[in-house]
DNA sequence: AATTTAATATACCGATCGGTATATTTACAT
DNA sequence: ATGTAAATATACCGATCGGTATATTAAATT
């Protein structure tokens, strides 16, 4: 079967879980190529070089997430709901990551800060993107009463991704889940006290 | 001044700024050899490999910014202060980091998690001195009757920890103060609303 | 079935990798 | 000043790096 996206497909497919683990920069064509069991020719016909392999592969993982985030989201009716979905979510995703190396926004974001613009620009977009979304869930509460009035959703939307983030990022280097489900009852208690 | 001591200092306090922006597998040994003037005979011959130039530059690191952090929080006399106290460093750190590539605990925990067993160790250690520490300040102000009761320790603590981990994290990426100096504002109103 | 074209594989490039063995230099003891 | 040991520099190793040019293979067209 010699189709092009078939290839880039599989090959975006099988770099992300090494590019997420070792990072971009560690991650070899070699890699590559053992994981993919393709050639050079095969990912060099298909793709301009190896950052382009990349930013494909990052892209390609951040749609992965946030599909699956967002119908997280939308399963839950009411913003407090939708702020605890999305903390199960994450829970779910440490114990069962779709793709291994932990949140590939998190490990993107320390790699790319320093140097590769092209994925520091993408993992810029995503945050914001997160943030703005957890921002309207927020203020869209506020307007359906679900939260109580003098909510800042702007700072209340920073403030728990950032949480979220360094929480997965500790639990991540630990090994184990503990604090991340210490983190998430934390943020579920000030849920509920923002609740009504 | 063929010190050996001299020597190995030179080369962990200039190693460590490349380990910290590129990351310790992508740092080459002519990277070290570049920044310090020397060659690989003083590197190797005052080192094992290149694994210990990285765990000898972590730990420099880590000591540096330990002790710093330390000198700032003994400076406020109050549990509140104290932790606003931490913040204050952070917010200057961001500005003005004393080594480059923001925060080594950070970017070590990130890149160590799925190899690199030494640093991971040293990283989840450091992690847990750090969050010792803020309980320990949150435990003493509750005795000290500086922070309402019923506030428990641990949680905060960590939350506290993980929220201000999250917002280096960002803001760095981010590439400016922004995110985190909105986060520290949340974190501050936070603080005063357990103290008393 | 023959031809063409697109997709993939192979073989190779110079550069650089981490590491080592040896040569040189410096500091110190005598 | 001379000899010795430690510290540093140099030169080299095989392996691997990202990338390219070319060969081969498979699919589509006729």
């Amino acid at each position: 079967m010699r189709n092009p996206e078939t290839t880039k497909n599989l090959i975006v497919t099988k770099a992300i879980s090494i590019f997420n683990q070792k990072g971009y920069r560690a991650t070899s064509l070699s890699d590559i190529t053992k994981a993919t069991g393709m050639t050079k020719g095969a990912i060099y016909g298909n793709f301009e070089n190896k950052d382009a392999v990349a930013v494909a592969s990052f892209e390609y993982a951040v749609s992965r997430v946030l599909d699956d985030l967002r119908t997280h989201i939308k399963a839950a009716s009411t913003a407090p709901d939708k702020l605890k979905a999305i903390l199960t979510y994450y829970s779910k995703y440490i114990e069962n990551p779709p793709i291994a190396g932990g949140c590939p926004v998190i490990n993107t974001s320390v790699e790319a800060d320093d140097d590769h613009p092209m994925l520091r620009t993408r993992a810029v977009g995503t945050i914001a993107m997160i943030k703005g979304s957890l921002e309207q869930i927020i203020t869209r509460g506020l307007q359906e009463g679900q939260i109580r009035e003098g909510v800042d959703a702007h700072l209340y939307a920073s403030m728990f991704y950032s949480t979220i983030s360094g929480a997965i990022l500790i639990s991540r280097v630990e090994g184990n889940k503990q604090s991340f489900e210490l983190i998430r009852q934390g943020l579920e208690m000030q849920i509920n006290a923002i609740s009504q």
